[in-house]
DNA sequence: GATATAAGTAAACTAAAAGTTTACTTGATT
DNA sequence: AATCAAGTAAACTTTTAGTTTACTTATATC
């Protein structure tokens, strides 16, 4: 391993442990409430690596929802690489499955996909990180519309939709419901008597309704 | 008319007067690029006295997102209240087309509902606007459940849905798109090639498999 | 008509936090 | 031993939300 290699594994490491430590302290108190000093001493850095490293807070944060994507990516994966054979309507279930799933075993994640999607960043950006999360966001929409259009295939999904179209509303319903629970769960939970899962739940019915033959 | 009464009079429009002047600003630079003593010029008054009528910044923008609200609202009861009887289907279709129009007419009140919407406010605060805000919210989730009470009754929305599950999802999705709309309208025009319009309309298609017999 | 009161003004001030600069240190590579 | 990349500590700048102070004005009522 030459020493440029080795230098770039040490920069990776720094990096990961300033997000580790932006994690902490976002997670548990919130991004506003969070000053880059107090990032810097959590992450056992001056203040002016913070800034080697991340061109500003919301970088930052933008690096942990990189983060908060590919773990749902990863669960997708997981969920889709699955022994048996799945139908198209299958993997869309399966689909809403993991980000189920992301919202019980990494709910912060869950959360931090909600706040940075409300965030109107520019796709033609030419910054790194915005160009990496919207990779990540054409890659999920592609398990949607390929989970779609096997489905049509195979018979468990109509045949008279849009691909695109009902990707775009599919999206459009996860992060919809990602942002109702994200933000109004309690709401819900003490008005109308409703849990995460069981909404969660409700839109897959929902959706299997609309879209399977 | 009181003396008070007539003061009273003045309060609000002054108020309406300093909204009237941050709805100019925020919408034209938006809400982070806007100082308060620009507001303050712009509506002119002193900073101390726009401070006299709202507590903070972010009571401003609150103030904004209820006119938005009422205005969604508005459209809908024009819409309810048109002189033909509708089904109970019929009237969802009213509430996503006072959607749509609220985006042709006034984006940026649609806008200013997706930019408050995603603000994490205890819907339990005893701040007045918020209070206003979530009555609003309940009204218009109380046209969603009347709807679907009233198709079930007049058939023309299935049977075997949970109403309150089923409302909260419609408006998971009227707020996803909104969402969507609002944070990637360039985008889903430049990659995908669909149309605000277009993808609402595919929300309304989507929904109508999903709840209609 | 005098006066008390509510409402507003102008402008200086405070506080907090993001981000920058400067002058210095450390440790590994060649 | 010299070089260089990377980091440090701490003072500094800038911006802006929000506050304070000392003063002005219109008007309703006694």
């Amino acid at each position: 391993m030459g020493v440029k290699t080795r230098k770039e594994k040490a920069k990776k490491i720094n990096k990961a442990e300033i997000v580790d430590a932006a994690e902490n302290l976002f997670f548990s108190q919130g991004y506003e409430n969070t000053t880059m000093s107090e990032l810097a001493k959590e992450a056992e850095f001056s203040k002016r690596t913070i800034y080697a490293y991340f061109a500003s807070k919301e970088q930052v944060f933008l690096a942990i929802a990189i983060r908060a994507f590919k773990k749902f990516i990863e669960l997708i994966e997981e969920g889709l690489e699955d022994n048996s054979k799945q139908t198209g309507w299958e993997q869309i279930e399966t689909i809403g499955y993991s980000f189920l799933r992301l919202y019980q075993n990494n709910p912060d994640y869950f959360k931090a996909i909600a706040n940075y999607e409300t965030k109107e960043e520019d796709f033609s950006s030419n910054n790194v990180l915005v160009q990496e999360y919207y990779k990540m966001g054409e890659q999920a929409f592609g398990f949607l519309t390929a989970a779609l259009k096997e489905g049509i295939e195979d018979g468990s999904i109509r045949a008279d939709i849009d691909l695109i179209d009902t990707a775009v509303v599919l999206w459009g319903n996860i992060m919809g419901i990602n942002q109702l629970i994200t933000n109004k769960e309690k709401y819900l939970k003490e008005v109308h008597n409703r849990s995460a899962e069981r909404i969660i739940n409700a839109v897959f019915d929902f959706a299997k309704r609309a879209i399977t033959k």
